[in-house]
DNA sequence: CGCATTTGACCAGCGC
DNA sequence: GCGCTGGTCAAATGCG
């Protein structure tokens, strides 16, 4: 959209009337009566005229300002849809296993599709704000790796304030890894995952080699762990990567709640 | 009522 | 041996 009239020059705004527009040429002068008051017209009118011009420069200046933050909030809504659209399409070179910035109603363990989720300790101590607030995007990410995880246990850990959650996958009774969730000590907008051991079945919709990758599952960057790093150190080669990140975009793809909770996240923070 | 989560208690490893 | 810390257990609790 333009603001197509502001720059029609069919249209002055310049509406600046100079002193010269009130002179009378060839206009007798012997008449002193009329001179006295004709300048006291003269006089009334240019002060008037002074004030509309006045009026007029701060109109002009106001409405250069409008249409600057116009521009400006254009240009952001450009952007935001670039975000948008790269979600939507960049999906093919995302990462893997499933991620998602969900809202906070499903911070809840559910089991959608055959995957669960399962949610950290920190999602499900924010029972309480989704309670207060249903309707706010919250920006912890619903874990979603395609396994089954069943927390048995949750600790505060000396070097870091928010606790950590220890989860077993409960996908199949034999399988002996681990997986513990523990927010960021320096940023708790991060949530540091670490895996262990390997998973002795198969996957609900993503194949075993995702699950190398608990970082990247999580959907969040997180500070690799010794044996997480470890673990994706397994995934380092060029094909296996590009594989993970092909799996992931895929379901993100397919997945409507992450969009629609990134659409809400950066309309948020265009309107905040 | 069944299942998942919560949470305090317990255990093991490690450093002093 | 003692204390600290991380990890696990299991009874209690909550929810669908």
């Amino acid at each position: 959209m333009e603001v197509a009239w502001l720059n029609r020059p069919d249209v002055d705004l310049d509406l600046t009337i100079g002193s010269s527009v009130l002179h009378i040429p060839g206009r007798p002068s012997a008449m002193k009566q009329d001179d006295d008051d004709d300048d006291s017209r003269v006089k009334t009118l240019r002060a008037e005229l002074d004030r509309a011009s006045e009026e007029n420069k701060r109109l002009k200046e106001l409405l250069a300002d409008v249409v600057g933050k116009y521009e400006a909030l254009r240009g952001r809504m450009s952007d935001a849809a670039v975000v948008v659209t790269a979600v939507d399409d960049d999906c093919s070179s995302a990462a893997a296993a499933a991620a998602s910035v969900s809202p906070a109603t499903n911070l809840k363990t559910k089991t959608v599709g055959g995957a669960a989720a399962s949610a950290s300790d920190e999602l499900t101590s924010c029972k309480r704000a989704r309670e207060e607030s249903k309707t706010k995007i919250s920006k912890l990410c619903v874990v979603k790796d395609g396994y089954q995880w069943r927390k048995y246990g949750q600790k505060v850990t000396r070097d870091n304030p928010c606790p950590r959650a220890y989860f077993r996958c409960s996908f199949a009774p034999s399988c002996s890894v681990k997986r513990k969730v523990q927010r960021s000590a320096e940023d708790t907008s991060i949530l540091v995952a670490t895996y262990e051991g390997e998973h002795n079945h198969g996957q609900s919709h993503l194949s075993p080699v995702a699950n190398k990758v608990p970082a990247i599952a999580e959907g969040v960057p997180v500070k690799s762990s010794k044996k997480a790093a470890e673990q994706v150190g397994s995934v380092t080669s060029p094909e296996l990567r590009r594989s993970l990140v092909e799996q992931m975009a895929v379901t993100l793809t397919n997945n409507p709640t992450f969009k629609t909770a990134v659409a809400a996240a950066i309309s948020g923070r265009m309107f905040h």
